[in-house]
DNA sequence: ATTAGCACTCAATAGAGGAGAGTGCTAACA
DNA sequence: TGTTAGCACTCTCCTCTATTGAGTGCTAAT
């Protein structure tokens, strides 16, 4: 289904003028202002054929026309240029790399916060499970007081801790002995290899130190549980009390709930997602919450698993300029992480 | 200025009816609800003084009365009788403890989650910097390609990390003699006293290996400056979406972005606390952009530094739920404090 | 001191009328 | 045949005007 130059033309121009306004966009208004060459009168009949096909839409029959969500879809599939941030902004993102290069968790937040700033929408950035990064190396800390620290070394940079507890009277040797024995067993495995069964087969070889490997078994079981789940957050939120259609208390509840809990919002975004940017337009979404807006979705590769940035804003949104810089922001990405591995 | 005991009970059914409702109380309807024994003309009469005194106020000519905010701080200070949660909701709040007592992290989230849930308004928890910790060890490891680990471990199970750049051709015997030499200089200082000073001794007493040193003295500088921030923790932020007061979408965005951000939620909580529950109501508080909302704030000793926790939601508060609440959960932080130092 | 009675006030609600923006249709035009 | 001007019509939104009703303050009686 393609449309003639002029069909398009309008189609833009109402969308653009509905994604600014909010409003209903009416024909005699729309010929001035975007000093189209054409009649007030072709304009409703080229309407007209545009809302048969389904692209628009009247809220009333004395209103102006909205695009419809096919309109948008149409729009964004056939129709749209995307607008990557301005040199500034870019830098600005850049220089976020660059200064907390040591903490990852930093940079993740600071992506998040650039994207909602930039798009003036909510937006997230999931970070996949570290699972796939390999073991290193083990080790065991007396601290006071019958405890000691466990320390994890993966590669990747990844290093996790726990305090756990040990017998009061252990010697350095035995702590030596025990650390040895896990960094034999675990060396060069990758995290979600070290199953529960693998630490179950240490327990029992070694079941002279009972309780202090027990202990540190639980602490490893409890450390790879955590890196196991991916982590979720979120930007922006507020930037949905701006849009209009949101003014209705209830439905502005529902969604910033959604956007709260981590859980809702992983069952929003796809799960699998392609080299391109993903764009869910209204219904489109497979979840009932947030059926009234829409989704820009990228995927990037993390140490060889899926993650996932974007931005959540109303139907009526500024597509080209979300997919510009969801889409800038993931190169930036996966370049720096390419550059760490 | 102390009121008769017919002036009490009218001041505290309004106050009820009031923190219920939202709406103004009438005479006719209060006698009706709460069964006082006297007629809507009596308590129209009280009402008028009530008002005179300055703690009741009418919206307009023809409306009920309200509390003012000297009326509700006449409650609190002379009347109120604070509510605290009940068996069932306290279980669950010794359980978080018990559960996550390795992640102190979560047991602070759990602590947040609680308060918002049980009184329904907007949580917050400071925790104090841990600048008073004693250092107790450092350690190097060395990790591949020029990397190495710095592993600062203090009292009180406080651990951090940071992984730094050492020359690739470095001994271990060179490693264990700079890790050695820290270890010296630190041994049992508090985090608040390594200072920059300090760490200037250690680079001059050490020439040769200034290069390692100097990345190991930057990542510990660089840790310090972390540890010294209180953390802030906001939860149920969107419970005021429910108060009718905040129907206002000007309002509502103030508000919700100074809950939103670390800094402003700081500036609104006082500085200093007794040993009671400290309780802010409307205009009491400094900063303009709470001044139609009501704080509950109580301090808590950790390790010797003053963290806080407290809930902020309309003046139109039911304090006394607030107050049990947020005073049984500082006792129950204290005591399991306590039990760790 | 308390209460019943009554006139008065004022916000909230509903309805009516008018203005304005926009459409669809028809007929004229290039 | 595609485009345009003209016009009647539609429908929301705004304003203006009762009307209602909860609530008060005052007065006089108990």
């Amino acid at each position: 289904m393609t449309l003639d130059e002029r069909k398009k033309r309008i189609l833009e121009s109402i969308i653009r003028d509905y994604v600014e306004t909010a409003e209903p966009v009416g024909s005699r208004a729309m010929v001035k202002k975007h000093d189209l060459k054409i009649s007030a009168a072709t304009v409703r009949n080229e309407m007209a054929d545009l809302e048969d096909m389904g692209y628009l839409e009247q809220p009333h029959t004395s209103a102006g026309r909205i695009p419809s969500e096919s309109g948008f879809r149409y729009y964004v599939d056939c129709m749209m240029e995307k607008e990557p941030p301005g040199e500034r902004e870019y830098a600005l993102l850049q220089q976020l790399f660059e200064q907390n290069i040591e903490d990852w968790e930093q940079v993740i937040l600071g992506i998040a916060h650039f994207l909602s700033q930039m798009t003036r929408y909510a937006s997230f950035v999931i970070v996949p499970a570290i699972k796939f990064t390999e073991f290193r190396s083990l080790q065991l800390f007396p601290l006071d007081k019958g405890k000691a620290l466990l320390l994890l070394v993966c590669d990747m940079g990844v290093i996790m801790h726990r305090i756990i507890s040990i017998p009061e009277l252990i010697s350095s040797q035995d702590l030596q002995a025990i650390t040895g024995m896990f960094n034999q067993a675990f060396r060069g495995k990758r995290l979600e290899e070290v199953k529960r069964s693998d630490l179950q087969l240490i327990r029992e070889s070694l079941s002279q130190r009972r309780k202090i490997i027990d202990n540190a078994l639980e602490a490893i079981d409890n450390l790879l549980q955590n890196s196991r789940d991916e982590k979720v957050m979120v930007s922006g939120a507020l930037n949905i009390l701006n849009e209009p259609e949101f003014k209705d208390m209830e439905k502005l509840k529902r969604i910033l709930n959604v956007l709260e809990e981590d859980d809702s919002l992983r069952q929003i975004i796809p799960g699998e997602l392609g080299e391109a940017v993903d764009i869910k337009i209204g219904r489109e979404n497979p979840l009932e919450e947030i059926k009234e807006m829409s989704l820009v979705v990228a995927g990037y590769k993390s140490f060889g698993e899926l993650g996932k940035i974007g931005v959540i804003g109303p139907v009526r949104m500024e597509y080209w300029k979300a997919v510009g810089t969801v889409e800038t922001v993931r190169d930036i990405i996966e370049d720096y992480l390419k550059g760490l591995g």
